[in-house]
DNA sequence: TTTACGGGGTTTTTT
DNA sequence: ACCCCGTAAA
């Protein structure tokens, strides 16, 4: 292992080389610390940096392509770049523009696992069978042909539903193991051992439709490789560097793909540079081998490892904390981050009566920030569960305070986005069964399922793909008049379409197709909020198409990005997201709720991964307290609704792995708190006082929460409140009768709120009583009443709700 | 073709 | 408690 504080000094050869009239070469060197100068210039051989949150990561990825050009080791067509996400993708790709310019352009090869792997099959599709226009399946399209073959076995799709079997074929790519290599024990778990037969069955079924599914993308070039050590060889010698992102979320299949391509050759190491950080492996769960990173210097032998632990991004007291948090964890390789900057704030540690109190209290931190001039958008909310989210998300709307829901449902997986992918599929690719079958009858056009199963069998008899099938039944008389007559218009529409591709731009091709095949009209008549929201969602898909030269193009590429082109989102808002999503973000402040046991660390993750389930949830305690630069606000709730049911809850153990020398002890809200909200009158007996209402809170909950008196108790003792104190404000707010009463007694909270509305809009309500109104997020609704900017609306569909004014629009 | 009911599930997410 | 899905019945 190399010294990483004595960085190997250039030969006289490179320094020539660098010299050559180079100007960059001093700037893209000069910021850089000495261990990141070395993860850099260590060009020769296996290199593993080990990278802590906020040192650097990204920055040593990109500079170290950059000195590899600028020392002209390589072509840029010649290092391969992989990442996970194309969000990481796109980022390296615009930094090392950053750095380099143009050049970026040639590097073909900088790309997720995926989209490499996509890349390389394509042109040797047929050593594995395939015809080089092979489409590559989604999870929707994977599930859809599973269920068939369920079906086909005649196994209860009830018993066994086809996504267990779906998630279980994923676990077995990702280890890589092909149906010949699943152990017997587990192919025999799904369905009494039908499981091994599905999976074969399902790749053989893939192979006549010339289809992939995303883990084929690996395994099917890790097969390719095998089987052909010529092709293999071939790409050995064209990547001369290969540099690989987020080391540790690497699974086995992935593992093996890199191995293949990083052996060594004639004798020579290869120049492999891995970067991770095995604090931060938090996808376990998915395949994710952290072993990988941890045995790095065995599978590379004399590998160079230089760890990253100066920290640039989060201040003294942010950083100690996580490190006191993480060192509980056994099994990790061992770094401490360090800064030489501030001590900052303390992360603070605030214990609340119930999720809405916390988001409560949240929102009111927030408005708090906001006035002293903090950006929404320098914040973030992150939560373990996205059940968790909706809670802030009332309260925001309550308020108007402008959010941002991060990672919700992804915008090519929706379903109308899906349908009209799959007419476009089908417009692109005649062959394609599974988008024909998804739109054969959408909008309703009576083909129902006989007609289908007779598609089906006469395709399968002839061998043909089922339009053709269709095409050639629609000419006899074996078919019902009208279904004959519908599924003839579908396919003549088809024939249109399909001539049309190179007469008109695509983008307005795909708006003809919509049209004409009264998909958008379907949703026209929709009138609830999904419908004008899916309408929207379609408009977004043609607007997006236009950046692309072609259909197929367009095809290829939303086949392997499941996120849409960020709209510039320009306004300032906060940002609420899963601790997953929330990895290599950082903000200014961090809020960090629901650290209790059983949510954060999560029962299943616990019970089913034991020790190593609690390993990996420290982690993601560890990540998210590391996004934050100089403010971390970590809550703990004593009752939680779970699934429905009120809970008591008891504090995460994680809140005890913190360092109390680092952690402040927040008295919750301050004076805006439970003073500032008016309802200081509960006083010293609030407890009591309430407990005197329990016959209108004879719920289990409350009950349950009475029982866990005592241990609420004990929290206090942690925050510095008294057990009364602890039991928090609002209890009966939101709850029946009781609600008006007390939010007359909050007087004091609607002047902030009223503050915040006369700075957003300084405008009396324009709507009254009843009006009716669309919300985004809720749809069609009346007023019930009005005041200033408040509304409090009827909603059709989600009841009845508060939301500020400029959140709805005049239906 | 729509609607009503029952049943099952309810951590994290990418490609 | 709630939501999604699938099926059965109108």
């Amino acid at each position: 292992m190399t010294d990483p504080s004595a960085p190997r000094q250039p030969s006289l050869a490179e320094r020539a080389m660098a010299a050559r009239g180079n100007q960059a070469a001093a700037g893209y060197l000069a910021g850089l610390n000495p261990e990141q100068q070395a993860a850099v210039e260590t060009l020769d051989g296996p290199v593993l940096v080990l990278a802590g949150a906020g040192t650097g990561k990204t920055r040593v990825l990109t500079t170290r392509i950059a000195h590899i050009l600028n020392q002209r080791r390589a072509f840029p067509s010649e290092i391969l770049a992989v990442t996970f996400t194309n969000k990481a993708a796109r980022e390296m790709k615009e930094r090392i523009a950053h750095l380099v310019g143009e050049a970026v352009e040639g590097m073909p090869w900088l790309g997720t696992f995926h989209a490499t792997g996509v890349k390389i099959l394509r042109r040797h599709a047929e050593l594995v069978g395939l015809k080089p226009g092979f489409t590559i399946l989604d999870t929707d399209d994977q599930n859809r042909l599973l269920k068939q073959l369920i079906q086909a076995e005649d196994i209860d799709e009830k018993r066994w539903p086809a996504r267990v079997l779906a998630s279980a074929i994923d676990g077995w790519k990702n280890r890589a193991l092909t149906p010949d290599k699943v152990p017997a024990g587990e192919g025999a778990a799904y369905a009494n051992g039908m499981g091994l037969k599905l999976y074969a069955d399902y790749q053989a079924r893939l192979k006549v439709l010339n289809a992939v599914d995303f883990g084929d993308l690996l395994l099917e070039t890790i097969r390719l490789f095998r089987e052909n050590p010529g092709v293999l060889a071939e790409y050995q010698r064209k990547f001369k560097f290969i540099l690989v992102d987020e080391y540790q979320d690497t699974n086995v299949a992935q593992y093996l793909w890199l191995r293949l391509l990083a052996q060594r050759q004639e004798g020579r190491p290869q120049n492999i540079c891995c970067v991770g950080d095995d604090d931060q492996s938090i996808y376990g769960w998915r395949g994710a081998e952290v072993d990988n990173i941890l045995r790095f210097d065995k599978d590379f032998p004399g590998a160079t490892v230089i760890r990253l632990e100066r920290n640039y991004r989060s201040t003294g007291h942010i950083l100690a904390a996580a490190a006191h948090l993480i060192a509980h964890n056994e099994g990790r390789l061992g770094k401490t981050l360090f800064t030489d900057g501030e001590d900052g704030a303390k992360p603070t540690l605030t214990s609340v009566w119930d999720s809405e109190e916390e988001a409560r209290s949240i929102g009111e931190e927030l408005e708090q920030l906001q006035r002293q001039g903090h950006l929404l958008n320098e914040a973030a909310i992150l939560v373990r569960a996205s059940f968790q989210m909706r809670e802030f998300e009332d309260r925001f709307i309550t308020i108007g305070l402008p959010y941002r829901v991060i990672g919700g449902p992804r915008f090519y997986e929706r379903l109308e986005i899906r349908d009209a992918l799959a007419y476009l599929r089908c417009v692109a690719q005649t062959s394609d069964d599974l988008a024909f079958e998804r739109i054969v009858n959408t909008p309703k056009r009576g083909l129902g399922d006989a007609t289908l199963q007779q598609l089906h069998d006469h395709a399968r008899a002839q061998g043909v793909p089922l339009m053709q099938a269709a095409r050639v039944l629609t000419e006899t008389e074996e078919m019902k008049p009208k279904a004959r007559r519908a599924l003839k218009d579908l396919i003549d529409s088809f024939d249109r379409w399909a001539g049309q591709i190179e007469a008109m731009p695509h983008a307005e091709l795909a708006q003809l197709v919509l049209d004409e095949s009264g998909y958008t009209e379907m949703w026209q008549k929709d009138k609830t909020a999904e419908g004008a929201g899916r309408l929207e969602n379609l408009k977004e898909l043609v607007r997006s198409m236009e950046e692309f030269e072609n259909l197929a193009g367009f095809l290829e590429h939303i086949a392997l990005v499941t996120e849409a082109r960020g709209e510039g989102e320009t306004e300032d808002a906060v940002s609420i997201m899963t601790l997953h999503s929330a990895k290599g973000l950082e903000f200014e402040t961090v809020f960090l709720p629901g650290w209790e046991e059983g949510l954060f660390p999560h029962q299943r993750s616990l019970d089913e991964n034991g020790r190593a389930g609690l390993e990996e949830e420290r982690r993601l305690a560890y990540v998210g307290i590391t996004r934050a630069r100089r403010r971390a606000k970590i809550y703990f709730a004593g009752n939680r609704r779970i699934h429905g049911l009120w809970q008591s809850t008891v504090p995460s153990r994680f809140v005890n792995d913190l360092p109390p020398d680092h952690v402040e002890i927040s008295e919750g809200l301050g004076t805006s708190g439970y003073g500032g909200m008016g309802r200081g009158g509960f006083g010293q007996s609030r407890f009591d006082k309430v407990e005197s209402f329990s016959s209108t809170y004879a719920t289990p909950g409350w009950q349950r929460a009475q029982a866990q008196k005592s241990l609420n108790d004990a929290q206090a003792r942690f925050t510095g409140r008294t057990g009364s104190q602890a039991f928090g404000s609002t209890y009966a707010e939101g709850r029946g009768g009781f609600q008006g009463r007390l939010t007359d007694r909050s007087g004091s909270g609607r002047t902030i709120e009223g503050e915040l509305v006369a700075k957003s809009t300084g405008e009396p309500s324009r709507y009254q009583p009843g009006d009716r109104v669309f919300h985004l997020k809720f749809g069609y609704g009346d007023v019930v009443s009005a005041e200033g900017n408040k509304l409090t609306v009827q909603f059709d569909k989600a009841g009845e709700k508060k939301v500020v004014d400029s959140f709805v629009q005049a239906a």
